[in-house]
DNA sequence: CATGAATGAGCATTCATTCAT
DNA sequence: TATGAATGAATGCTCATTCAT
C-alpha cells in the first residue's frame, strides 16, 4: 500500500521536473548538477533517484516537453484552420510564441522563455543524444503533419497557392517558427509582431 | 625573441583548433575534455593552455569561427548582389549552405556540416555566456546589416517590393537561413535544393 | 617525451599498489575507497588513475599479485625437489608461509601476513569477478602442475607410493596449503611447525 | 501481546534470512543492498529493520548459519564415530559437503553450493569483523572438539596410529575440509569422491 | 617552448537507515 | 505492525588546470 497517492507522487515528479527546467533554463543541462536540481526542488539529494532513473532521463523528459508545450498550441491552430493561408497560420503560431506563459498538463503556468531556452538547448543536445532526437524529431514531424494538412484544405479552398507541395511548403514554415523562436531567445527580437506582419506583407 | 616563428605559432594555433572542432562536432562542447582536443591534435595536455588561457576560450573561438565561415559567403553574396530580391538572395545562400565544405582564413577546406553543428551548438552555449553571446551577435547583426544593404539596393532598383522595411525583412531572410541550418543539421532535411526553390515560388 | 623514467613510474605504481595492499589487508576490499589508497600513498585522489583505469583493476592486481608472491616459492621449492615425498614438499613449503615476509619483483619485502589476508578476500571475490577468477585458477593451476610434476619424479624415484595418480595427489596437497594458510590467518593457528611436523608423521 | 505469534515472527525471519542468503551467495556481502533483500523477501525495505538491527547483524547471522548448517553433518559423524580411522571421518565428512542440500533448523532444505559461497565470504569477512570472527571461531572449535574426541577414540581402539596429538591431527583434518569447500565451489573440483578415496589411500 | 604528471574539486549515483503514516 | 518515501553521507571517477623538468 503506497504511502502517497499516485497524484501526489505525479505532483512531486512535476515539482522536480520544473525545478531542472528552472535550473536548465539558467545554468544550461550540463552545468546543472543533479544537487542543483534537487536544491532547486527543495529535496534531498537522493529523491530525484526515485523519480527518474538518471539526470539523462529528466534531460530528456524536458526536452520532449518543451517542444510539446511550445508547439501544441501551434497544432492546434493549424488542426482548427479551416483554410488558412500560410501567412495566418505563422501569424496565429507566432502570438503563441510570443505569449509569456503556456500551461502544462496539468493546468499549470510555464514561462515560454523557460520553454525557448529549453528547446534550443535540445537542439544540441538531440545532435549526439539518440533518446532526445528520436523526441525531437517524432515532435518536429507531428507539428509539420499538422501544417501540411491544414495547408492541403487551404489550397483546396484556394487560400493558398498550389505552386508548392503543402508538405515541402510546411518544411519553410518550421524554418520560419525555429527562425523567429531562435532570435526571440537569442538575437533581440523584441518586435515579435512585426514578424508576423512582415511575412503576412511578403507572400 | 620568440623561439618559434609567428607563422609557426599561428599554424599550431589553427591545428588545435580544428581539432577542437572536430572533437565538439562529434562529442559536443561539455563532452569534449581538453586532453580530448589535445589527443585529436597530436600534441600534449598542456600545449592548448600557450595558445588558449582555457577551454572556455577555445569555445568562444570555435563559436565565432563557425559562424563567421558560414556566413562570409553569405555576406559576400550580398554584397555582390546588384538587385536582389530576396529569393535571389536566399537561394544563394542556401547553396553555400549546402555545399560539402568552405575554405578558412588560411585556405583549409572545413566540412560545412562540422560548422553546422557547431553553430547549432553555439546557440545554445551563448544564452548563458556573454563572450559567445557578444561574438555571436556581433556576426549576426553583420549579416544582417548586408543583407538588409541588398534589399534596400534591391528595393531601389525595384526588384524587391517596398512594403517592408530592409531590415526588417532581413529578420526573415535570417530566421529562413537559421531554420534552414537546423533542419538540415538536426531534422533530417536532405532535398535542400527544393527549400530554395519553394521560397522563390512563394515569394 | 616522458618527464618521468619508466623505472620511476614503476616504483610509483608500485607504491600504489603497496598502499591498495596494506588498506586492503587492514579494512577489505570493500570498505576500502579510492581516497583511502591515495591517502595511504600520499598522493592525490586522482593519481591511482593514472596508473590504474578503476578500482576493479587495483584488486585483480593485487588478488593476482597475493597468491603469485605465496606460492611462487613454493613452485621453486616443488621444481628444485629431486625426489620429494608429499611430507617433504608440504613441509618446505608450509616454512615459505610461516614466514615473515616475501621478496616481491622489486626486491622489497612484503608481509606474508599482508598477502595471506588478500588472498582470502581473493577466495571471495572470485566467486563473482571474472577476471579476478581467471587470474587465480591460473595461479593455482600453476603451482598444481608444479606439484604434480614434482610427485611424478617422487614416484618415478620410489619415494613417493604410486596409488594415486600425482594430479590427483596435487589437489590433496594445495588443500592442505590452503587449510594451512586459512587456519594461520583466520583461526589462530599458532604452532605452524606442528602441521607440517604431523603431516610428515601421518603420511 | 505481540500482534503476531511469535512462530509467525520467526518464520518471516527465516524467509529474509534465507533470501539474504540467496542474495548474498548470488552477488556477495557487500554487492548486496539491503534493499535487494527485501525485494528478494518480497516485502518493503524497511520490513528487515524490524528482525534485525542492521546488516552487519544479517551478515552475521547468515555467517553463523552456513558454518553451522555445513558442520553439523559432520559433528554428528564425528560424535557417532566408535573408531574411525581419519579416513574413515574425512570420507564420511565429504559425503556431507558433496550433498545438493542440507536440511536446517526449520527442516526446509538449503542448497549446499549457497552455504559454501557463503562460508568462502564469510572468511574474508572474519578478518575485519569481530563479531563474525567469534561466531566462525566458535564454530570452528566446536567442529575440531568433535574430531578431537572421535580421533582419541580411534586412538584407544588402536585405529588411528598414536603418534600425533589428536587435537593436532584434528587440525589436518579441518584443513583437508576445508581445502575441499574451497577447491569444490572455486576451483573447478568436480570428482568429489576422488579427494575422500586419495585421503583413503595415502594415509 | 613543450611536456605530461599531478592536483583536487566536483559530479552522478547508491544505499543503509529512519520515520510519518 | 508494516510500508515505502525520504534522507544525506559516501563513493568511484573525471577533468580543467598547473608547473617542475
Amino acid at each position: 500500500m503506497p504511502r502517497i497517492t499516485p497524484e501526489r507522487r505525479e505532483a512531486k515528479r512535476a515539482e522536480i521536473l520544473a525545478a531542472a527546467r528552472r535550473c536548465f533554463s539558467r545554468d544550461g543541462f550540463h552545468q546543472t548538477s543533479m544537487p542543483d536540481i534537487a536544491t532547486e526542488a527543495g529535496v534531498s539529494a537522493g529523491a530525484p533517484y526515485r523519480y527518474f532513473a538518471s539526470k539523462e532521463e529528466i534531460i530528456v523528459a524536458i526536452a520532449g516537453d518543451a517542444f510539446r508545450l511550445l508547439f501544441e498550441p501551434v497544432e492546434r491552430i493549424a488542426a482548427g484552420t479551416r483554410a488558412a493561408s500560410v501567412a495566418d497560420l505563422m501569424a496565429a503560431s507566432l502570438e503563441v510564441l510570443s505569449a509569456e506563459t503556456v500551461t502544462d498538463a496539468a493546468g499549470h503556468p510555464v514561462p515560454v522563455e523557460e520553454l525557448l531556452r529549453c528547446a534550443v538547448q535540445t537542439w544540441s543536445e538531440l545532435l549526439r543524444d539518440d533518446a532526445v532526437r528520436a523526441h525531437a524529431v517524432e515532435g518536429f514531424e507531428s507539428v509539420r503533419r499538422s501544417i501540411t494538412e491544414a495547408l492541403q484544405r487551404g489550397q483546396t479552398a484556394g487560400a493558398v497557392p498550389s505552386a508548392v507541395p503543402p508538405e515541402r511548403a510546411a518544411r519553410l514554415v518550421m524554418g520560419l517558427l525555429h527562425g523567429f523562436l531562435l532570435q526571440r531567445v537569442a538575437f533581440e527580437l523584441t518586435d515579435t509582431a512585426a514578424f508576423g506582419d512582415d511575412i503576412r506583407t511578403l507572400l
